[in-house]
DNA sequence: AAATAAGTGTAACATTTGTTACAGTTGTAC
DNA sequence: GTACAACTGTAACAAATGTTACACTTATTT
């Protein structure tokens, strides 16, 4: 199967692709009956609950993940951009499934390679195995955090906590940075947390009130990290 | 090292280590610093944000994981027993610290093998590696169905989730089975879901006033498994 | 069998969050 | 600059859940 530019060009900076020498992995691909799909901007590439024995790698374009127990009520879990592996951490399941619903929303291309071939790549190449290994743990690690925002019951709790963890990320590069600036608006930040819009606008506010963050524009200050947090300690 | 017959015994038990050879894994084990630790009743193994560069492998007894942003509020994530491993999905991020508390709730022993030791392993042994994906692909499966009872927000929607999870894993053996036992007290669920236990008491109740479901002791009948279907399709 | 503990059902009330609606503010396209 | 859309702040009220307390039932122990 002949493989297009762009598709190598994406393979080489996807995470868990960028281990395998170029040529190695031309020639392991080469041979293979990989599948490839194209998606526009909101369409389903899966619906939660559909199996899968291929891996799922994202080589253009962006897509949304999403849980939701049937209609209605969504949350979202996670945004990823090309290139990169999605719902690798399930792909060796016993009955592996996506538990997300997976959404595109730009244009996007998939390609899917077969579990067994996987399986050949680990064995004819330790580097691409390590990196597999750390991008799912790195991916289950994402879950048990996304797991603790939602353990939290309060939304005064759970901005408390995302702040911090914003915090602590921005002060690894600069140590004495006491404001970063927000990812998301309050309307992603709402469907992140799973609570309602005016609802975290109102914990928002009460926070500016006390004096425990200010906030201009989409700049996020923190004015008093200890009250913020004994808002976690104290739940 | 010497290795107890115990610890033998446990090992071969143990869903990831089950497929090498008994021979290989004494070898291997034989020439390797691994340690090992007892725990009483109600000590606490690890912290949350525990930083480990170990496979933990819990070899006798039990334990519960839990989350907790600092003291008070806690959710139970799963309680564990052996022999199996823990934390394994995390063992392999860029920066591996436990997600959760770990707390023995029994007499307990775990034994600790360096992460090269296990790299080697699945490279000696692709059953091995085979067994490690699939286990961890499982935990992962396991966390975001977690994430699914926690991002349902009403009580009734999580107990119904709950319900239809319990009935279709007693249906694949039994599939007219209408009712199963309930694995877990008012108390207990009321944990796992991160809710009060009157607030769901309160919520059984009206399942069983509305005549969708009826309980008697711990075995739970569904009346109406539609309107269970519903109560999640409304949300 | 009595005593005790563990689990369940339920009620009154407090608290939090959701819902709906609208006004003000900022950013963007034309 | 105007017009429009997206975002934010806020208020009144509804709905859900938490808190506390206690009665009742069911296991377990003695």
């Amino acid at each position: 199967m002949k493989i297009e530019e762009n598709i190598q060009v994406a393979l080489t900076h996807c995470p868990i692709c960028s281990a395998i020498p170029h040529e190695h992995l031309l020639n392991s691909l080469k041979n293979v009956e990989f599948q490839k799909k194209s998606f526009k901007k909101g369409e389903i590439i899966a619906h939660q609950g559909d199996n899968f024995e291929h891996l799922h790698i994202l080589t253009k374009g962006t897509i949304r993940t999403k849980m939701a127990s049937e209609e209605g009520e969504e949350i979202e879990i996670e945004i990823i951009n090309a290139p990169k592996p999605f719902a690798s951490a399930f792909l060796f399941a016993q009955k592996n499934s996506f538990p997300v619903e997976v959404e595109s929303i730009a244009e996007s291309e998939i390609i899917m390679i077969p579990k067994d071939v996987i399986l050949k790549l680990f064995q004819e190449n330790l580097n691409f195995l390590q990196q597999f290994l750390t991008f799912n743990a790195n991916k289950a690690k994402f879950l048990s955090q996304k797991l603790n925002i939602l353990t939290i019951k309060s939304i005064k709790g759970k901005i408390s906590f995302y702040i911090l963890e914003e915090l602590a990320a921005v002060q690894k590069k600069e140590p004495h940075q006491n404001s970063f600036q927000m990812r998301r608006n309050q309307t992603q930040l709402a469907a992140y947390f799973g609570v309602s819009r005016p609802a975290l606008a109102r914990s928002f506010s009460q926070l500016k009130n006390e004096g425990i963050i200010a906030a201009k524009a989409n700049r996020v200050t923190v004015l008093n990290i200890d009250k913020l947090r004994s808002i976690l300690a104290a739940l």
